[in-house]
RNA sequence: GGGCGAUUAGCUCAGUCGGUUAGAGCGCAUCUCUGAUAAGGAUGAGGUCCCUGGUUCGAAUCCAGGAUCGCCCA
């Protein structure tokens, strides 16, 4: 490629910033010919291990934008601990199983449903589940290359091979001999279409606002005939199953007069239902309604049809009267235990009424609800019939309308260390910190027993299998074990998925009956949780011990995974090893369009990973994602957007270029032995180097609490002075002409270093973040020139501080920095260009100020183009005073007063006031009546302008500059508004930086005087070899500008010089 | 319905413990500088710090209530 052909001084020209696709694309080259990611790890084998785990993705899909998000953080701390010197094993996962994976597959091959599923045939169906993972597979890999995101994906693990299949059923095996396994018929979250019911993290994902009846019915006593219960439902649907009635114990109910008959009601809500003017007749306490009997809404299920109580029912809304009918409630199934209720269900597997309701026979429950509505209506017991808007659960997959629906599911008792995950989750290291006692916590306070069992087929199957004899479950807890038990042969390399292992029957250690495997599978959350032991096939091949792999010091994935998998990871890792599985967690945020609109198909709206991969490469991705914001908000993400902070690569970028261009200059530079120590380097260099190694401290305190964005801005901030003040101040240093003097040289050499360190540094710091211009970087500015240094960036030691920090000197340059800003805001008030020298600035500051201004009045003067700088620090000198009050100082102290105070100090004579407070003396001021001493920390002095200056300000300090040009200062200016023409003219003339030229000037009058008077000058500036000067010579060489200054005209000639040519 | 988060310039975002005149970058305008730069500098326009009330000498910041958006839960 072009920019690698030409190498100088063993400086290798890089090409333009524009090239950064060409360069990335070499960098991958580099790392996979030389395989340094592999090197990376092996290289720090036996050091103290940075465990990370990757939260596995499914490839059944494409990977997006966020993907690339989480991929980016998850890589930058690995890379950090690496260089810190850990070993860091980064193992890659696939997410296998899953109704995602069957819902994808049942599309493709037109099946709808379990029943299709199974009239096509399990095993081809899981095999085709099988293939469907891994379509993306090729992309996924490409894609994590491509944003150089180090995982070893040839090692990773997946969820649906044998062997980590055997270490969940080790898992299971070993929570069913601790007891904390069970089956229960437990009200579930039940979708009919797919057939299953689904876990809490799943319901969640599907809350839908729809628009449901809510019924008020009348219950008609049976031992108070003229009274009826009224009963508030928004699923008329279980009315049929209707059991008894629960009232609150502590409620008072009402007997409320009504044209259709009296109403029995909670008091509180008799307004709400009844209006304002309904007549009570009589109070009850609910102990009262207790017992009696009741009409059931619908004759055809038989039940016990009582009031009883239950302490949940609320005032809130309905009639604090609660229908409750256990097959299809939490809370139902739980009074029905309470009370020995039955719980009936007449609704079959696909959501349809059976034949115990043949009004309804056949029918899907929630389209049942209108023929229900209008039979209560008939019969004259509909009160009330109203439209109610709610979220209502669906299947996240199929938007089918969830059931509550009681079934008989496997848990996990997972309720039993409740307290301890509690614990544990107070020990982790959340990022942001509130997910700790928030979103997580809050989560883990309401934990409930985990329900693990799907009746699907694409999953880990539960190793459970019951005895058809005695009813025995035996937790089969390797595959060992299962061959040992099996009444038929088990192939050695039997796939444990549906249907194989149904087909493989035991005997029955208790009873020697014939077991069979219960149909469920697994909740794949489960799997993810697991992949801590899992992926290391525990305990078969680690001997029983997790050391060094577990727990992990950092994940991340996005703040969705709160109740997914920084959930199971942390109940498994409790239940089975007692530790939270992981020490630190990053939970990102949402990426959303450039509107804050969800990215998605439908929309249109979604931003292909490739697309600014291509455009703006991975480097700019990364940047982008690393430091636009905190990474727990939501992203506002566009092209755009990574245009923006491509702005810090395109900096470093430059600024590289710059130091690499000149350094291969014929007269360039080289690193050696005789760069000047950093001690003796000129006050910017040494400036520049403390600002290098604060930024390195800074940077590593950051990344070892997890702060990228904090980092990031700081780099960005560091490079920019790098850029925009230490190179562009310094920039006469990096030119040639120093022809043997030796200060020269050590000015030239000194910037060349010290330019040097600090992009070598930045290369280094920046290395986690960037890895591909940071690798640009290192192998051009160190690996060329420094046979000891490894090959890669990525192989090197993070740097520590050198011992060059200078608070002080950085105090005075900023200061410097706030005078040479104030200076140019004069000169454009005076409207006289920066190339106009003038004599004198004048910087009226306090005395402190002044003493650190003292030693960079040089770069003051040349910064501000003025032959001299002069400190005025008396106040009464030049500038006029104001005096404020400090109020940070002064609030505590003075409260109310601080008004009467304020006025008080703007009294004060500012001048004579400065004046005490520098010679360290304190000033009385006088409220109500009272004396108070004020220090100079409680008072702020302002220095403004007086006439006759071109002034600058700013609080505590004043730049003027006189505004006389003399003649010999006009000349001096014409001198560099000639070198600036010759510059044009030279570019023009299309020579190169370094050429030198004849230069013929043909000017008279001022320019004239000019160019006698300075043409030394504006020959060292231009490389001019000859320089003639006159009229009329005639033009026959390369390049000639004619252009008028200050009135006069000047005309240029450039010739090239014959031997150089 | 409950919990959490967000709301600051046209856009993207900072804003420390409550403290002087609320900032940066991008964009825009004018000027300027420049033989590294897709740059740099100066100046300017652009603000109801979501709203209302409270605490306080002083609130973008703390408290209460409300609005809008997002997420989570029911």
């Amino acid at each position: 490629m072009s920019e690698s052909s030409v190498v100088r001084h063993g400086w290798r020209i890089p090409g333009s910033s524009s090239d950064w696709g060409e360069m990335e694309a070499r960098v991958l080259a580099f790392w996979r010919d030389e395989q340094i990611f592999a090197r990376s790890v092996a290289e720090r084998r036996g050091a103290e291990p940075y465990v990370f785990y990757e939260g596995p993705p499914t490839a059944n899909g494409r990977p997006g934008s966020h993907h690339v998000l989480s991929r980016v953080f998850k890589d930058v701390f690995p890379r950090f601990h690496t260089m810190r010197g850990r070993y860091v094993e980064r193992r890659g996962g696939w997410d296998c199983h899953g109704l995602p994976v069957e819902l994808e597959v049942e599309k493709r091959l037109g099946l709808s449903g379990k029943p299709d599923i199974e009239a096509y045939g399990i095993a081809e169906f899981n095999r085709q589940c099988r293939e469907s993972v891994v379509t993306y597979l090729d992309e996924w890999e490409r894609l994590t290359e491509r944003i150089g995101f180090w995982i070893d994906t040839d090692r990773a693990y997946r969820t649906m091979d044998a062997p980590f299949i055997e270490s969940v059923w080790w898992s299971l095996a070993e929570l069913n001999d601790r007891n904390l396994i069970y089956e229960s018929d437990k009200v579930v979250p039940y979708c009919p279409r797919c057939g299953t019911a689904l876990s809490s993290h799943e319901v969640a994902l599907g809350y839908k606002d729809v628009e449901d009846p809510s019924v008020y019915v009348r219950f008609p006593l049976l031992e108070r005939l003229d009274s009826a219960l009224l009963v508030w439902t928004t699923t008329p649907w279980t009315l049929p199953a209707n059991q008894a009635v629960a009232v609150n114990p502590e409620v008072t109910y009402v007997v409320a007069e009504h044209a259709r008959g009296r109403l029995i009601l909670a008091e509180p809500l008799v307004a709400k239902v009844l209006g304002e003017d309904a007549i009570i007749v009589e109070r009850l306490p609910a102990a009262a309604l207790v017992g009696l009997a009741y009409e059931p809404p619908f004759a055809d299920i038989a039940g016990a049809h009582r009031v009883v109580s239950a302490d949940f029912v609320t005032t809130e809304d309905g009639t604090g009267i609660v229908h409750i009918a256990p097959a299809f409630g939490e809370d139902d199934m739980g009074v029905a235990r309470v009370h020995g209720l039955d719980a009936p269900n007449p609704v079959d597997r696909q959501g349809r009424f059976t034949a115990d309701v043949p009004l309804v026979e056949g029918v899907f429950v929630k389209a049942a609800d209108q023929a229900l509505i209008d039979d209560l209506r008939r019969r004259g017991r509909l009160f009330r019939e109203l439209a109610y808007v709610h979220a209502y659960p669906h299947c996240w997959r199929c938007q089918t309308p969830l059931l509550y629906y009681a079934e008989p599911s496997w848990y996990i008792r997972t309720t039993a260390v409740r307290a301890r995950m509690i614990e544990l989750n107070s020990q982790i290291g959340w990022h942001p910190d509130r997910v700790r006692d928030g979103r997580f916590g809050k989560w883990l306070d309401g934990n409930v027993d985990w329900a693990i069992s799907r009746e699907r087929y694409w999953g880990t199957p539960l190793p459970f299998w019951r005895c058809g004899e005695c009813d025995h479950v035996e937790v089969v807890g390797s595959f060992a074990r299962l061959r040992e038990l099996a009444t038929c042969h088990v192939d050695e390399d039997l796939d444990p998925h549906r249907p194989y292992v149904d087909e493989i029957g035991i005997t029955c250690p208790v009873c020697g009956g014939e077991a069979h495997r219960v149909p469920e599978v697994l909740d794949v959350w489960y799997d993810s949780g697991a992949m801590p032991f899992a992926q290391q096939h525990h305990p078969f091949a680690t001997g029983g011990a997790l050391d060094g792999v577990f727990p992990a010091d950092f994940i991340c994935e996005a703040i969705d995974q709160t109740r997914g998998w920084f959930y199971s990871l942390l109940a498994e890792s409790t239940l089975l090893f007692d530790q939270a599985a992981y020490r630190n967690v990053i939970c990102l945020g949402l990426i959303l369009d450039g509107h804050g609109q969800k990215m998605s198909k439908s929309r249109g709206n979604v931003i292909e990973p490739w697309s600014v991969l291509d455009r703006q490469g991975a480097d700019a991705f990364r940047w982008y994602l690393l430091t636009a914001q905190s990474p727990w908000d939501s992203f506002r993400f566009s092209l755009d957007a990574v245009d923006e902070s491509m702005r810090f690569l395109l900096t470093l970028w430059n600024t590289y270029v710059f130091l690499v261009t000149y350094a291969a200059l014929p007269d360039g530079w080289v690193p050696g032995e005789d760069d000047p120590d950093p001690t003796d380097r000129p006050v910017l260099d040494r400036w520049i180097l403390s600002r290098c190694d604060a930024l390195t401290a800074d940077v590593t305190r950051c990344l070892e609490a997890y702060d990228a964005t904090g980092a990031g801005r700081l780099m960005e901030t560091f490079v920019d002075d790098l850029s925009n003040w230490y190179v562009r101040v310094s920039r006469a240093r990096f030119w040639g002409g120093r022809q043997g003097d030796a200060v020269a040289d050590a000015g030239h050499r000194s910037a060349f270093a010290t330019l040097h360190e600090c992009l070598s540094r930045v290369a280094l710091l920046i290395a986690p973040f960037c890895p591909f211009v940071a690798e640009e970087l290192y192998g051009n500015l160190v690996a060329a020139h420094d046979p000891a240094a490894v090959p890669s960036v990525h192989l090197a030691t993070w740097p520590s501080t050198s011992g060059r920090e200078d608070p002080d000197l950085e105090v005075a340059i900023e200061a410097a920095r706030v005078a040479v800003s104030l200076g140019r805001g004069a000169r454009s008030e005076a409207k006289i260009k920066i190339r106009q020298p003038l004599a004198q600035a004048v910087i009226a500051c306090p005395p402190a100020t002044a003493a650190v201004l003292g030693d960079v009045g040089d770069l003051i003067a040349r910064e501000l183009n003025v032959h001299d700088v002069r400190f005025v620090t008396d106040p009464g000198e030049l500038v006029a005073v104001t005096i404020k009050p400090n109020y940070r100082t002064l609030g505590p102290r003075f409260g109310k007063a601080m008004p009467a105070l304020a006025a008080a100090v703007a009294e004060l004579p500012g001048a004579e006031a400065a004046r005490r407070l520098e010679a360290g003396q304190s000033v009385d001021v006088s409220v109500d009546g009272t004396s108070h001493a004020l220090g100079a920390e409680d008072l702020l002095i302002t220095a403004r302008p007086t006439e006759g200056y071109a002034v600058g300000q700013d609080s505590g300090m004043a730049v003027g500059l006189t505004t006389e040009i003399t003649p010999s200062l006009r000349r001096e200016g014409l001198a560099r508004e000639i070198v600036h023409a010759v510059q044009n003219a030279r570019r023009a003339a299309g020579l190169r930086v370094e050429e030198r030229i004849v230069l013929h000037l043909d000017a008279s009058g001022v320019l004239r005087e000019a160019i006698d008077a300075f043409g030394a000058h504006i020959a060292s500036e231009t490389l001019v070899e000859r320089l003639s000067v006159g009229h009329g010579a005639p033009f026959a060489g390369l390049h000639r500008d004619e252009l008028v200054l200050d009135g006069e005209p000047l005309a240029i000639r450039i010739d090239r010089i014959a031997a150089d040519a």
